[in-house]
DNA sequence: CTGAAAGCGCTAACAA
DNA sequence: TTGTTAGCGCTTTCAG
């Protein structure tokens, strides 16, 4: 065979068998290799793993694809070897700036490795989450990321029985699915309590959304308040403002205007939200109310605002870019068919101290 | 053939040929159809589309679904009927919560339709970006939707070389790749200049972040405050202060401190995003400058909390939602064959008078 | 280092 | 309404 470029038809309408289908008459890999002039398989391996190849080939198969404007057809190449390169993240919603953080490590951190994220977002209908569980089984991706979700029985089942690789986040439950990215909500909350003790204030209160993972911050504060011996000694005790997701500026508001009527001599404000917060120490602003003085605030999240409020925003920062990271390496690990050392890792929180309490 | 269950052994590894090879071990369409009795083709036909199927058999091949637990495999439906039900949304980044919107509308929009989303993230590097172009090419989605993008001219080339239907959002240009969802930076600029104007602004100002949009609403806003006879009747007339992306709140105070120090007279300032309003809000109010009253303040995007600063923001709302479920139609029908009535939508925009200006 | 054959799991086309 | 056959475009297996 000759190794000059031949002129061969391209596209892979060229052919119609007697019962064939007429194909989608782009450039296949078939293409390439005839361009190149060798054997399918040949132009794969070049593609694939140029180390496998002759410089000579590889140079004349590059050539081609070049030349022919060439894209490889990722699903048939998923079908045969089973492997999709391909991760889904699924979050309650996309708005709501506390996973945002996350998804964006995880994407970058997943294209660095050549996989692509498939972003599903189950809403707060259960019905609505199984459904897109089996769209997204569907795809095989070679990992499932969950951000922020509770999965039904039923649900976690159909995740085991596909056998994805799984790692749950944001949360630290004692019995994960798989594998796990996340920190303790309970302990967050006793930390901020006791720091607040250990600012001088007692007269403790809380502002909170009212999901789950919120009501173990909530949980973790209110216990720890009573250890110390702040108000609050049980639950009913300590004044709480509940407020419908998703937590705004807007309900932090009323929050503080809310717990004041009711209590006008407390002397912190525990957030569940950065937002939350905002609206708290605008809503004292605008009462002439001290922030940081008269009032402690504190947030969660460390949002990118909570510095340059005015007051700037004590808080709970959490390290969303590590959990989408960890995430993406659990999930590229498991695919390459490495077993991970850490199946479960606790990121932990730290309180960022600043003006506002 | 008895129509009796049978006790077929279920998986594809039940079978090796000499050269076969293993699969994947999962149920497949084949052995949902030995379970119900029937051939793979009606399987099929009975799970996408009911109706050219008995109900007897549809009930059958269902229960075998249910029992089997089967998942179909999307990525072989997808090779061999070449359409992939997956559409792919290409932002700069994803934090930033202006796109947000239209990306949780657009993924909620195409779920319904049966669709799902795969995101990328170019990034701000270019090289990057055609790396994820063929990476999202390679999987042959039934549409791509480019949000806040500029493409290189070697990007428009290819997305149209590969025939997929491409919809470019939040932007009104001259010459989309194909079809287009958007607005008019350069007139929405130019009415909050007319809006200011008429509430008897006379001293404008400008802080702004450095993207192309929002120089193009810059433009619109110096033109038509020159027009009108406001200050600013040059571009260098026109007190501006340009801030690195992404736009924060803190830049926004710095924004505003800037300008005062050059500029101690001025009226009004007009912001490139609600981040940055707020963060001159703040900024006032920490120098006890009256918002609203001897400072006029407008910002960009009307997100969650402009409603609720203190005084209520003015800003200029473009309905992110509206885009995504616009772009979302237009790819469907697109997909489904159809032809859209129109290429080019113009979405418009709207300004939200409230308290700050 | 290169290639031929045989599928991956599904659906389009044709036939009954 | 149901079934048979032949691929979709790629990679694995086995054989040079």
């Amino acid at each position: 065979m000759t190794r000059e470029s031949t002129t061969a038809k391209i596209g892979n309408t060229a052919y119609h068998g007697r019962r064939g289908r007429r194909g989608t008459g782009s450039v296949i890999l078939a293409d390439v290799a005839k361009l190149a002039g060798v054997a399918a398989i040949t132009a794969s391996r070049a593609l694939n793993s140029p180390d496998r190849v002759s410089p000579d080939t590889l140079k004349r198969v590059r050539a081609a694809v070049a030349r022919s404007g060439y894209v490889p057809n990722l699903m048939a190449g998923g079908l045969a070897s089973s492997k999709s390169r391909l991760v889904a993240a699924l979050v309650p919603t996309i708005s709501g700036p506390v996973f945002l953080e996350t998804i964006q490590a995880l994407t970058e951190a997943l294209e660095d490795s050549g996989y692509q994220l498939m972003l599903g977002q189950s809403g707060y209908i259960e019905s609505r989450e199984d459904a897109l569980l089996d769209a997204i089984i569907g795809r095989r991706p070679d990992g499932i990321v969950l951000t922020g979700i509770m999965h039904s029985a039923a649900g976690r089942r159909r995740l085991l029985a596909s056998g994805i690789p799984v790692v749950e986040t944001w949360d630290l439950t004692p019995t994960p699915i798989d594998m796990l990215v996340g920190f303790s909500h309970e302990r967050a909350g006793a930390a901020v309590a006791e720091f607040l003790h250990a600012c001088g204030r007692r007269k403790l209160a809380i502002v909170t959304g009212d999901d789950h993972r919120a009501g173990l911050r909530r949980k973790g504060f209110v216990e720890a308040a009573a250890r110390l011996g702040s108000r609050g000694a049980r639950n009913r005790e300590m004044p709480t403002c509940f407020t419908p997701a998703p937590t705004t500026l807007g309900s932090g508001r009323i929050g503080l205007a809310t717990l004041l009527r009711q209590h006008p001599d407390l002397d912190a404000v525990f957030c569940s939200s950065d937002a939350l917060a905002l609206g708290v120490i605008i809503e004292a602003h605008a009462r002439r109310i001290a922030v940081g003085k008269r009032l402690a605030v504190v947030g969660f999240g460390d949002l990118g605002f909570a510095r340059d409020t005015h007051p700037a925003l004590t808080t709970v920062r959490i390290d969303g870019t590590a959990i989408g990271q960890l995430a993406a390496r659990l999930i590229v690990t498991r695919a390459a068919g490495g077993a991970v050392a850490q199946r479960i890792i606790d990121i932990g929180f730290s309180i960022v101290e600043r003006a506002s309490a």
